[in-house]
DNA sequence: TATTCAAATACAATCGATTGTATTTTGTTA
DNA sequence: TAACAAAATACAATCGATTGTATTTGAATA
């Protein structure tokens, strides 16, 4: 009772062997009818259950993918995962979600971990504090795909799923231009990250376009946590700068400006006009609703997962990646509602 | 290049044992420090990293925890997740999150998913539609244990660890009583679930303390989505019924019932004050804020652990399982605070 | 009934690492 | 230097399932 039974359990119950009885259980037309039903009937009796570790190891193949993200609580990573799941399980795959929160060790041992128990291939959106793709190399030496999805890194031989982050930046920032804003703060995420570099050089085109001069001085570089728009906003409006719009890099961010700029008594969007990033659920419950750029992490999870399948189902690594770009769309709500 | 290298070619370009190699790597006594330095330096240059799946295999344990959550969306999840991994890998356990998504089919797969992959222990919050526990049976059958963790199953012979729902319940129904509330809505969630059928108990016996009559048309049972919390709201004023407060078991049906009161021009609090459940971090940006109470995921979460851990280690599973029960806090805002 | 061929099943190697036991090497002592 | 214990390493079985090859069984045909 202590030990779980074996194919060996089954065969010696039944007085056969253990290969027929593995090949019963994988329904092989090697096996008679009859045989496989006495097979089925003793392994339900005995409440067997096929040892996945001795499975995959011989058959060298895990039907695993291991994704990779900062954070299973933004929406647009919990959805992305949505997305990445039914996916997968659809084509027979299992799915290990793991949280970098942001830190590098954190990633690093995360996909030392997933290498090591052989997933069948990777999904990544890496950490702020990824400068170093050491770690990902260890990923295409063991042979496993990796595909990133939404924050990638800028190396060669990796296939991406992005979202277009610049044109996202250009529309957030022409929004507020357009709405009568001149003097335009911008929140922006570590620069190492290609998704914020593409937003920041989205809002400069938007700027040029309108032919506002640019102002360093109105760009602010934080983790984009709560916490960060809030002091943010503080050291901004404290340093006596005209603002009348933020476009902030996501919309955590932008709620934790907003939550100062409301204590200020400062009117939102009259007096300053903000935009966020991402739709996150949050940004229709805050008054005013945030306008804000809607990235459907479903879809980008779908498409990366079946890119990623791919992969694995041919079994090559390309020699040069591909990258997909996902439109991205503007939902104006009542933060940048000027009349 | 194609295949990984394992211990054997270690060994082989050494000329030496695989069982040396093995040991080294392990960092065994029984190997001279000599040849460990040689066998690093080897398994450095070769690229080589141990197969878990063969290492597991052998031991017959995976250092790994399964977590099987409704959601890893929600605030309180995701906290206990951090929690559950910060005490996990302390103790050098891996942690595989899964998320039923609220659907009995994929719990049950879930389950039977990790069960095949050996994991060492679980940890289980039930999904709303899981009103048989055979899938959890399973896993006794196969010795491992589980521990669930805030939302249980009444079976005999599981360890629980739990917030006081009852008192939880209580409190938010007293607090809207001492606010002068005498017509209290309660949103409730499925009654098969312990923690609602606790938070309504506690709803009851607030009431039933102040003499105030139980209506039981005043009780709606929902699956708790912020859709059900708007239409639940819409249901109950379209009845004409009075109310002056609702309790919400959670925080989401809340913000759904909020946003109907708002959009009817209704005031909060004044005619009708509401209190939630969670403490999401939604519930501060509301406005108005939402009263709720406090449940610490990431508390539970640890704790959860460490009870797991326990077991594991001991490698027996009591025939009677202990629940551990832990305090919540009432975290007064304004959506109650009346004069 | 003997022969033949296909179907059904058994045998045995294998996946990669671990580990108890056996053997060899090393260093120490008489 | 022979003897011996201790240290270092090699041998071989094992974890549980899979799979190519070999053998047996059984049915059909001559």
């Amino acid at each position: 009772m202590n030990n779980k039974p074996t194919i060996h359990d089954i065969a010696k119950a039944l007085g056969i062997d253990s290969s027929t009885v593995s090949r019963a259980l994988n329904d092989s037309p090697r096996v008679t009818k009859s045989t496989k039903a006495k097979i089925l009937a003793k392994a339900q009796e005995l409440g067997y259950r096929r040892n996945m570790l001795a499975s995959n190891l011989r058959k060298n193949v895990t039907n695993t993918i291991g994704v990779v993200v900062p954070r299973i609580s933004r929406h647009f990573f919990s959805s992305a995962i949505q997305g990445i799941e039914e996916t997968a399980y659809l084509a027979g795959y299992n799915v290990i979600i793991c949280q970098s929160l942001e830190q590098f060790e954190r990633e690093k041992k995360i996909i030392e971990g997933l290498v090591a128990n052989r997933v069948d291939g990777l999904l990544v959106s890496v950490s702020m504090e990824t400068l170093n793709y050491n770690h990902l190399e260890v990923a295409k030496k063991s042979n496993i795909p990796l595909v990133f999805f939404d924050r990638h890194c800028n190396l060669p031989g990796y296939s991406s799923v992005l979202i277009d982050d610049f044109k996202g930046g250009f529309d957030a920032t022409e929004h507020l231009i357009i709405k009568g804003c001149r003097n335009i703060v911008h929140f922006s995420g570590p620069q190492e990250l290609e998704i914020y570099k593409n937003r920041f050089n989205g809002y400069k085109a938007a700027l040029e376009k309108h032919k506002i001069p640019f102002k360093k001085e109105l760009v602010i570089t934080s983790r984009l946590m709560e916490q960060d728009g809030y002091s943010n906003m503080q050291n901004v409006l404290d340093s006596k700068q005209t603002v009348d719009g933020v476009f902030s890099a996501n919309d955590v961010a932008a709620i934790g400006a907003m939550k100062y700029i409301k204590e200020q008594q400062i009117k939102i969007p009259d007096e300053i006009a903000i935009v966020g990033f991402s739709n996150e659920p949050i940004s229709t419950v805050i008054e005013p609703s945030l306008t804000t750029i809607d990235q459907s992490g479903l879809e980008i999870g779908k498409i990366a997962t079946r890119l990623l399948l791919e992969y694995i189902v041919k079994k090559e690594i390309p020699d040069k990646g591909q990258t997909i770009t996902l439109a991205t769309s503007l939902i104006e709500r009542n933060s940048s509602k000027k009349t």
